[in-house]
DNA sequence: AACCTGTCTTAACGCAGGCTGAACGAGCGC
DNA sequence: GCGCTCGTTCAGCCTGCGTTAAGACAGGTT
């Protein structure tokens, strides 16, 4: 996940960046708002932290223009408790959330992970597909009520299928998002976590919710269901 | 669908090669200038990838004189993010998008498939033709609501004839355009494939939405339709 | 009709890609 | 150190699918 982060401040900058690298995001991150905007336009970013106190061009000014360029990535405005109007103004703007300083850096993460997987097409944090329930905050995997424990990749490889459930997702797509470095080519690591997977899933093996697209990859079959 | 990259970094030329190649696409592929110039002006290309910085003939020159020549595929450009201005000497050179590194392979791919969409005259991301139904995203086809499951080549043929439905297309562009070898004259490859193709799309043969033109081709009957 | 040529169809083959059981080894708690 | 868990590797089997081959069929020409 491609993520920037707008700010002034640069020790608070520096300091949710680091976090976000920590949980394993590939960060861009700026205190200017002509780069802000120039960044926004041309590199492909999930998802925005955007503090709306710049000096410079300022980030309302810095959103509209995004939207008005078509960037529709979400964005998280951040604002300083005395000015809290602004994130009316803000989400008139295009905003998606807000939160005001001070903050916890985990409510940054947290609502990071909620914009992008709204983004994605899921509103509640318990993605559902057919008998699979994946909660991602506890991360957690029941299949037809039954809890399903899994190991700590089991669960990585089903949130991702499962987050794109419908779309054929490569091996190397998975590897990428699984793994950090450069994806082993000669290697079976996931035929075999995607055996255990479905093992863990279906253990009868009658029809099995991941569906193989010869030379294309996989695919969760079912459509999403996001009430429950 | 047939791809010519150009690119002379050696390691990231050969990661947007393999992604491409994965996705199912032909790919041609060079580093040099001159060989590149003759590969756009020689081979049934469809879409390419230049990147402006080369050494020997620039990519500019190349753009130019392909254009000059009057070879019309789009052309999406790769630029470092210091020489931004390039993107816009590239625009007037004939360039139809830009890309500015670093970026996603995903931004590659996608872009390429807009553009090639564009150019057959489509302005939806959903090739919809009588009752058939092709969304280039996930890569399923859908007849009168039903989903068809359909093999890599299958559905690889079946995409070509629709993005150019209401046109003839002969065996021999076919080919040349699924295949990256030179076609092989005696081969019934192409007429097997459709055999399978035309049973899955109308299993009861009624109307063959696929007509054989003796001597000329294949042409997908139907209008185009653009609205959803 | 007879013939030719281009297309369709069915059956079979071979292999790369995918699946899986078993074993290995690093990391961690006890 | 010992045992357990879990990620990874290895080897072998299986299968889907692209391809080949061969004969049937259809259009066109004489």
């Amino acid at each position: 996940m491609r993520i920037l982060v707008v700010e002034d401040e640069a020790p608070l900058r520096a300091q949710i960046v680091r976090e976000l690298r920590e949980r394993g995001h590939a960060v861009d991150e700026t205190g200017e708002g002509h780069e802000a905007l120039y960044l926004g336009n041309e590199y492909p970013i999930d998802v925005v932290v955007l503090d709306l106190g710049l000096p410079g061009l300022s980030g309302l000014e810095i959103l509209r223009r995004w939207r008005a360029a078509g960037r529709a990535f979400p964005v998280l405005i951040l604002t300083a408790r005395s000015r809290w109007q602004e994130k009316v103004d803000g989400l008139e703007a295009g905003a998606d959330d807000y939160l005001v300083k001070p903050f916890h850096i985990e409510e940054v993460v947290a609502r990071l992970r909620a914009l992008v997987r709204r983004a994605a097409g899921w509103s509640r944090s318990v993605l559902q597909v057919g008998e699979i329930e994946v909660d991602t905050g506890p991360q957690t995997v029941t299949v037809a009520g039954r809890q399903v424990p899994l190991t700590a990749y089991e669960y990585k490889l089903l949130e991702y299928l499962v987050l794109h459930a419908g779309e054929v997702v490569s091996k190397t797509e998975l590897a990428e998002h699984l793994y950090e470095e450069e994806a082993d080519r000669d290697s079976n690591v996931l035929e075999v976590l995607l055996t255990r997977l479905r093992r863990k899933l279906d253990p009868d093996r009658t029809l099995d919710p991941i569906e193989t697209l010869r030379g294309r990859g996989y695919r969760v079959r079912g459509d999403r269901q996001e009430d429950g």
